[in-house]
DNA sequence: GTGGATGCAAAGTGTTTGCATGGAC
DNA sequence: GTCCATGCAAACACTTTGCATCCAC
Protein backbone atom coordinates (compact mmCIF):
# COMPACT_ATOMS: atom_id res chain seq x y z
CA UNK A 1 0.00 0.00 0.00
CA UNK A 2 1.00 3.66 0.21
CA UNK A 3 2.32 5.83 3.20
CA UNK A 4 -0.87 6.88 4.46
CA UNK A 5 0.85 9.37 6.83
CA UNK A 6 1.69 11.79 3.95
CA UNK A 7 -2.11 11.97 3.02
CA UNK A 8 -3.72 14.48 5.17
CA UNK A 9 -0.62 16.95 4.46
CA UNK A 10 -1.58 17.08 0.60
CA UNK A 11 -3.96 19.18 -0.69
CA UNK A 12 -5.98 17.00 -3.03
CA UNK A 13 -9.73 18.75 -4.72
CA UNK A 14 -11.26 15.87 -5.29
CA UNK A 15 -10.54 14.46 -1.94
CA UNK A 16 -11.83 17.82 -0.52
CA UNK A 17 -15.31 17.08 -2.80
CA UNK A 18 -15.90 13.75 -0.81
CA UNK A 19 -14.58 15.19 2.63
CA UNK A 20 -17.45 17.60 2.37
CA UNK A 21 -19.97 15.62 1.62
CA UNK A 22 -19.37 13.56 4.38
CA UNK A 23 -19.76 16.28 6.27
CA UNK A 24 -22.56 17.88 4.86
CA UNK A 25 -24.50 14.90 5.63
CA UNK A 26 -23.18 15.12 9.27
CA UNK A 27 -21.10 12.56 8.92
CA UNK A 28 -16.76 12.48 10.25
CA UNK A 29 -14.01 11.26 7.76
CA UNK A 30 -11.95 8.64 9.59
CA UNK A 31 -8.77 7.15 8.78
CA UNK A 32 -11.10 3.74 7.35
CA UNK A 33 -13.18 5.97 5.47
CA UNK A 34 -9.99 7.60 3.74
CA UNK A 35 -8.53 4.90 2.68
CA UNK A 36 -12.18 2.71 1.29
CA UNK A 37 -12.24 5.31 -0.81
CA UNK A 38 -8.71 5.15 -1.86
CA UNK A 39 -9.19 1.59 -3.06
CA UNK A 40 -12.26 2.36 -4.77
CA UNK A 41 -10.66 5.13 -6.43
CA UNK A 42 -7.21 3.95 -7.51
CA UNK A 43 -8.91 0.63 -8.16
CA UNK A 44 -12.06 0.83 -10.96
CA UNK A 45 -13.62 -2.43 -10.14
CA UNK A 46 -16.63 -4.15 -8.63
CA UNK A 47 -15.21 -4.44 -4.62
CA UNK A 48 -16.46 -7.00 -2.45
CA UNK A 49 -16.47 -5.69 1.31
CA UNK A 50 -14.70 -8.85 2.07
CA UNK A 51 -12.57 -7.54 -0.71
CA UNK A 52 -11.67 -4.01 0.45
CA UNK A 53 -11.42 -5.74 4.34
CA UNK A 54 -8.78 -8.03 3.00
CA UNK A 55 -6.76 -4.68 1.22
CA UNK A 56 -6.67 -2.53 3.81
CA UNK A 57 -3.63 -2.68 6.75
CA UNK A 58 -4.39 -5.39 8.73
CA UNK A 59 -6.51 -4.96 12.18
CA UNK A 60 -7.58 -1.14 9.83
CA UNK A 61 -11.03 -2.24 10.87
CA UNK A 62 -13.77 -4.29 11.12
CA UNK A 63 -15.98 -5.64 8.33
CA UNK A 64 -19.28 -4.40 9.99
CA UNK A 65 -17.62 -0.97 9.42
CA UNK A 66 -16.47 -1.34 5.96
CA UNK A 67 -20.73 -2.35 5.14
CA UNK A 68 -21.60 0.54 7.13
CA UNK A 69 -19.01 2.85 5.38
CA UNK A 70 -20.21 1.87 1.82
CA UNK A 71 -23.66 1.85 2.86
CA UNK A 72 -23.22 5.81 3.76
CA UNK A 73 -20.87 6.12 0.54
CA UNK A 74 -24.22 5.05 -1.19
CA UNK A 75 -26.68 7.16 0.53
CA UNK A 76 -24.27 10.09 -0.17
CA UNK A 77 -23.89 8.99 -3.93
CA UNK A 78 -19.77 8.51 -3.51
CA UNK A 79 -20.00 4.79 -4.74
CA UNK A 80 -22.26 2.84 -6.27
CA UNK A 81 -23.17 -0.89 -6.06
CA UNK A 82 -23.08 -3.60 -8.61
CA UNK A 83 -24.51 -6.88 -8.78
CA UNK A 84 -23.24 -9.48 -10.59
CA UNK A 85 -25.70 -11.96 -9.89
CA UNK A 86 -23.96 -14.11 -6.88
CA UNK A 87 -25.58 -13.12 -4.32
CA UNK A 88 -22.83 -11.05 -2.94
CA UNK A 89 -22.43 -6.91 -2.87
CA UNK A 90 -19.68 -5.00 -4.86
CA UNK A 91 -19.77 -1.53 -4.89
CA UNK A 92 -17.64 0.70 -7.24
CA UNK A 93 -16.65 4.81 -7.44
CA UNK A 94 -20.34 5.93 -8.49
CA UNK A 95 -19.76 7.03 -12.04
CA UNK A 96 -20.09 10.68 -11.32
CA UNK A 97 -17.60 10.86 -9.33
CA UNK A 98 -14.07 11.41 -10.23
CA UNK A 99 -12.34 8.47 -11.04
CA UNK A 100 -15.51 6.69 -12.20
CA UNK A 101 -17.59 6.30 -15.76
CA UNK A 102 -20.33 5.14 -16.98
CA UNK A 103 -19.24 1.41 -17.68
CA UNK A 104 -20.83 -2.59 -17.61
CA UNK A 105 -18.81 -5.68 -17.28
CA UNK A 106 -18.05 -9.15 -18.49
CA UNK A 107 -18.03 -11.97 -16.30
CA UNK A 108 -16.80 -15.35 -16.44
CA UNK A 109 -19.13 -17.64 -15.80
CA UNK A 110 -16.12 -20.35 -14.91
CA UNK A 111 -13.78 -18.41 -12.99
CA UNK A 112 -15.72 -15.09 -12.17
CA UNK A 113 -12.96 -13.02 -13.53
CA UNK A 114 -14.46 -9.25 -14.58
CA UNK A 115 -13.85 -7.34 -17.37
CA UNK A 116 -14.51 -3.70 -17.63
CA UNK A 117 -17.15 -3.08 -20.63
CA UNK A 118 -17.56 0.39 -22.08
CA UNK A 119 -20.40 -0.36 -24.98
CA UNK A 120 -23.92 0.34 -23.65
CA UNK A 121 -26.79 0.25 -25.17
CA UNK A 122 -28.54 2.82 -27.07
CA UNK A 123 -29.26 5.88 -25.94
CA UNK A 124 -32.85 6.32 -26.71
CA UNK A 125 -34.09 2.47 -25.10
CA UNK A 126 -33.78 4.05 -21.97
CA UNK A 127 -35.75 6.75 -22.60
CA UNK A 128 -38.11 4.75 -24.70
CA UNK A 129 -38.84 1.76 -21.74
CA UNK A 130 -39.56 4.51 -19.46
CA UNK A 131 -41.85 6.61 -21.81
CA UNK A 132 -44.07 3.71 -22.51
CA UNK A 133 -44.82 3.01 -19.50
CA UNK A 134 -44.91 6.13 -17.67
CA UNK A 135 -41.63 5.39 -15.67
CA UNK A 136 -38.95 7.86 -14.08
CA UNK A 137 -35.49 8.52 -13.41
CA UNK A 138 -34.99 5.29 -15.40
CA UNK A 139 -31.55 3.82 -15.16
CA UNK A 140 -30.36 0.55 -16.11
CA UNK A 141 -28.41 -2.56 -15.24
CA UNK A 142 -26.94 -4.27 -18.11
CA UNK A 143 -24.15 -7.09 -17.35
CA UNK A 144 -22.55 -9.70 -19.97
CA UNK A 145 -21.96 -13.33 -19.18
CA UNK A 146 -19.81 -15.80 -20.75
CA UNK A 147 -16.95 -18.34 -20.24
CA UNK A 148 -13.13 -16.79 -20.56
CA UNK A 149 -10.41 -17.70 -23.11
CA UNK A 150 -8.22 -19.52 -20.19
CA UNK A 151 -11.31 -21.21 -19.10
CA UNK A 152 -12.14 -22.15 -22.61
CA UNK A 153 -8.67 -23.74 -22.56
CA UNK A 154 -9.18 -25.19 -19.68
CA UNK A 155 -12.56 -27.19 -20.49
CA UNK B 1 -56.56 -22.65 -8.22
CA UNK B 2 -57.47 -24.98 -10.71
CA UNK B 3 -58.41 -29.05 -10.13
CA UNK B 4 -55.18 -31.16 -10.10
CA UNK B 5 -57.44 -34.12 -9.89
CA UNK B 6 -57.97 -33.87 -13.54
CA UNK B 7 -54.79 -32.58 -14.60
CA UNK B 8 -53.27 -36.27 -14.87
CA UNK B 9 -55.66 -37.69 -16.90
CA UNK B 10 -55.21 -35.00 -20.10
CA UNK B 11 -52.39 -36.01 -22.67
CA UNK B 12 -50.77 -32.34 -23.05
CA UNK B 13 -47.64 -32.52 -25.48
CA UNK B 14 -46.01 -29.53 -23.54
CA UNK B 15 -46.00 -31.73 -20.57
CA UNK B 16 -44.99 -34.62 -22.01
CA UNK B 17 -41.47 -32.84 -23.06
CA UNK B 18 -40.71 -31.42 -19.56
CA UNK B 19 -41.43 -34.81 -18.05
CA UNK B 20 -39.18 -36.21 -20.89
CA UNK B 21 -36.74 -34.08 -20.02
CA UNK B 22 -36.91 -34.85 -16.07
CA UNK B 23 -36.74 -38.64 -16.75
CA UNK B 24 -33.78 -38.53 -19.20
CA UNK B 25 -32.30 -36.48 -16.23
CA UNK B 26 -32.60 -39.81 -13.85
CA UNK B 27 -35.55 -37.75 -12.27
CA UNK B 28 -38.95 -38.12 -11.18
CA UNK B 29 -42.39 -36.94 -12.36
CA UNK B 30 -44.10 -36.14 -9.12
CA UNK B 31 -46.95 -33.66 -7.75
CA UNK B 32 -44.79 -30.59 -6.92
CA UNK B 33 -42.76 -30.62 -9.67
CA UNK B 34 -46.20 -30.73 -12.00
CA UNK B 35 -47.60 -27.87 -10.14
CA UNK B 36 -44.48 -25.62 -9.74
CA UNK B 37 -43.94 -25.75 -13.57
CA UNK B 38 -47.22 -25.20 -14.57
CA UNK B 39 -47.43 -22.36 -12.21
CA UNK B 40 -44.38 -20.83 -13.90
CA UNK B 41 -45.82 -21.51 -17.40
CA UNK B 42 -49.34 -20.29 -16.65
CA UNK B 43 -47.52 -17.01 -15.02
CA UNK B 44 -45.39 -15.28 -17.25
CA UNK B 45 -43.22 -13.51 -14.51
CA UNK B 46 -40.31 -13.68 -11.73
CA UNK B 47 -41.57 -16.10 -9.20
CA UNK B 48 -39.80 -16.62 -5.88
CA UNK B 49 -39.41 -19.79 -4.02
CA UNK B 50 -41.70 -18.30 -1.56
CA UNK B 51 -44.33 -16.81 -4.16
CA UNK B 52 -44.48 -20.03 -5.41
CA UNK B 53 -44.73 -22.29 -2.31
CA UNK B 54 -47.47 -19.68 -1.30
CA UNK B 55 -48.97 -20.82 -4.80
CA UNK B 56 -48.97 -24.23 -4.34
CA UNK B 57 -52.08 -26.35 -2.60
CA UNK B 58 -51.42 -25.53 1.38
CA UNK B 59 -49.08 -28.18 2.71
CA UNK B 60 -48.04 -29.62 -0.94
CA UNK B 61 -44.36 -29.70 0.17
CA UNK B 62 -41.58 -27.79 2.28
CA UNK B 63 -39.87 -24.79 0.92
CA UNK B 64 -36.46 -26.69 0.83
CA UNK B 65 -38.24 -28.84 -1.94
CA UNK B 66 -38.89 -25.70 -4.42
CA UNK B 67 -35.44 -24.65 -4.19
CA UNK B 68 -34.63 -28.48 -5.05
CA UNK B 69 -36.59 -28.50 -7.39
CA UNK B 70 -36.04 -24.66 -9.22
CA UNK B 71 -32.83 -25.83 -9.07
CA UNK B 72 -33.20 -29.17 -11.38
CA UNK B 73 -35.55 -27.77 -13.20
CA UNK B 74 -32.49 -24.87 -13.76
CA UNK B 75 -30.23 -27.57 -14.79
CA UNK B 76 -32.55 -29.38 -17.17
CA UNK B 77 -32.89 -25.92 -18.89
CA UNK B 78 -36.85 -25.68 -17.95
CA UNK B 79 -36.67 -22.78 -16.09
CA UNK B 80 -34.10 -19.61 -15.84
CA UNK B 81 -33.43 -17.50 -13.18
CA UNK B 82 -33.92 -14.20 -12.79
CA UNK B 83 -31.57 -11.55 -11.10
CA UNK B 84 -33.39 -7.94 -9.85
CA UNK B 85 -30.97 -7.01 -7.51
CA UNK B 86 -32.26 -7.47 -4.28
CA UNK B 87 -30.48 -10.78 -3.36
CA UNK B 88 -33.21 -13.16 -3.72
CA UNK B 89 -33.75 -16.17 -6.09
CA UNK B 90 -36.57 -15.37 -8.78
CA UNK B 91 -37.38 -17.81 -11.33
CA UNK B 92 -39.25 -18.48 -14.55
CA UNK B 93 -39.87 -20.13 -17.08
CA UNK B 94 -37.04 -20.88 -19.68
CA UNK B 95 -36.96 -18.47 -22.41
CA UNK B 96 -36.77 -21.48 -24.99
CA UNK B 97 -39.51 -23.38 -23.37
CA UNK B 98 -43.00 -23.68 -24.78
CA UNK B 99 -44.40 -20.57 -22.55
CA UNK B 100 -41.74 -18.39 -22.79
CA UNK B 101 -39.43 -16.42 -24.64
CA UNK B 102 -36.84 -13.50 -24.36
CA UNK B 103 -37.47 -10.30 -22.43
CA UNK B 104 -36.47 -8.66 -19.86
CA UNK B 105 -37.76 -6.54 -17.03
CA UNK B 106 -38.52 -2.65 -15.23
CA UNK B 107 -38.62 -2.67 -11.65
CA UNK B 108 -40.34 0.33 -9.47
CA UNK B 109 -37.76 1.04 -6.62
CA UNK B 110 -40.60 2.34 -4.40
CA UNK B 111 -43.24 -0.50 -4.85
CA UNK B 112 -41.32 -3.36 -6.60
CA UNK B 113 -43.76 -3.87 -9.14
CA UNK B 114 -42.19 -5.91 -11.96
CA UNK B 115 -43.02 -5.08 -16.00
CA UNK B 116 -41.97 -7.53 -18.52
CA UNK B 117 -40.24 -5.33 -21.30
CA UNK B 118 -39.85 -6.73 -25.13
CA UNK B 119 -37.37 -3.93 -25.99
CA UNK B 120 -33.89 -5.64 -25.80
CA UNK B 121 -30.58 -4.72 -26.95
CA UNK B 122 -29.29 -4.47 -30.59
CA UNK B 123 -28.09 -8.07 -32.06
CA UNK B 124 -24.67 -7.08 -32.68
CA UNK B 125 -23.84 -5.68 -29.05
CA UNK B 126 -23.56 -9.38 -27.39
CA UNK B 127 -21.44 -10.91 -30.33
CA UNK B 128 -19.28 -7.60 -30.65
CA UNK B 129 -19.05 -7.62 -26.85
CA UNK B 130 -18.00 -11.61 -27.02
CA UNK B 131 -15.77 -11.10 -29.90
CA UNK B 132 -13.40 -8.36 -28.32
CA UNK B 133 -12.59 -9.98 -25.54
CA UNK B 134 -12.66 -13.63 -26.83
CA UNK B 135 -15.12 -15.04 -24.84
CA UNK B 136 -17.87 -17.94 -25.85
CA UNK B 137 -21.30 -18.74 -25.45
CA UNK B 138 -21.69 -14.84 -24.00
CA UNK B 139 -25.76 -14.18 -22.27
CA UNK B 140 -26.57 -10.47 -21.51
CA UNK B 141 -28.97 -9.12 -18.16
CA UNK B 142 -30.53 -6.15 -18.56
CA UNK B 143 -32.80 -4.84 -15.98
CA UNK B 144 -34.12 -1.10 -15.79
CA UNK B 145 -34.92 0.13 -12.79
CA UNK B 146 -37.54 3.59 -12.58
CA UNK B 147 -40.35 4.67 -10.26
CA UNK B 148 -43.45 3.73 -11.40
CA UNK B 149 -46.87 5.74 -12.06
CA UNK B 150 -48.57 5.18 -9.19
CA UNK B 151 -45.58 5.85 -6.62
CA UNK B 152 -44.75 9.38 -8.55
CA UNK B 153 -48.17 10.09 -7.20
CA UNK B 154 -47.37 8.47 -3.75
CA UNK B 155 -44.51 11.05 -3.54
C1' DG C 1 -17.83 17.72 25.49
C1' DT C 2 -21.10 15.87 21.99
C1' DG C 3 -22.72 12.96 18.62
C1' DG C 4 -21.36 10.09 15.10
C1' DA C 5 -18.06 5.94 14.09
C1' DT C 6 -16.35 1.63 15.55
C1' DG C 7 -15.57 -3.27 17.47
C1' DC C 8 -17.59 -7.15 18.92
C1' DA C 9 -21.07 -10.32 19.16
C1' DA C 10 -25.60 -11.56 18.31
C1' DA C 11 -29.46 -11.63 15.33
C1' DG C 12 -31.44 -11.75 10.56
C1' DT C 13 -32.41 -13.37 5.93
C1' DG C 14 -32.39 -16.23 2.17
C1' DT C 15 -30.51 -20.58 0.72
C1' DT C 16 -28.39 -25.18 1.13
C1' DT C 17 -27.54 -29.66 3.21
C1' DG C 18 -27.81 -34.15 6.13
C1' DC C 19 -30.52 -37.78 7.19
C1' DA C 20 -34.36 -40.78 7.77
C1' DT C 21 -38.66 -41.69 5.39
C1' DG C 22 -41.81 -41.80 1.44
C1' DG C 23 -43.01 -42.53 -3.28
C1' DA C 24 -42.10 -42.89 -8.62
C1' DC C 25 -40.79 -46.21 -11.63
C1' DG D 1 -37.30 -53.37 -4.75
C1' DT D 2 -34.35 -49.49 -6.04
C1' DC D 3 -33.18 -44.92 -5.93
C1' DC D 4 -34.66 -40.42 -6.21
C1' DA D 5 -37.65 -36.89 -3.85
C1' DT D 6 -39.23 -35.05 0.33
C1' DG D 7 -39.84 -33.08 5.22
C1' DC D 8 -37.64 -31.38 8.93
C1' DA D 9 -34.09 -29.23 11.20
C1' DA D 10 -29.56 -27.78 11.32
C1' DA D 11 -25.99 -25.52 8.94
C1' DC D 12 -24.42 -21.77 5.91
C1' DA D 13 -22.98 -17.33 3.81
C1' DC D 14 -23.63 -12.79 3.71
C1' DT D 15 -25.46 -8.74 5.88
C1' DT D 16 -27.48 -5.96 9.53
C1' DT D 17 -28.09 -4.46 14.27
C1' DG D 18 -27.51 -3.45 19.49
C1' DC D 19 -24.64 -1.65 22.66
C1' DA D 20 -20.65 0.07 25.05
C1' DT D 21 -16.59 2.59 23.83
C1' DC D 22 -13.86 5.63 20.99
C1' DC D 23 -12.69 9.62 18.42
C1' DA D 24 -13.57 13.59 14.86
C1' DC D 25 -15.03 17.98 15.33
Amino acid sequence: MKSSSKRRARVDSSHQDWKASVRQGAGRVTRSREEILELLRQHQRPWTPQDLLGALPPRRCDLATVYRTLTRFEELGLVQRVDLGDGRARFEIAENQPGGHHHHHLVCRDCSQILEIDDCIPADLESRVARQHGFRNVTHRLEFFGICPRCQRGT
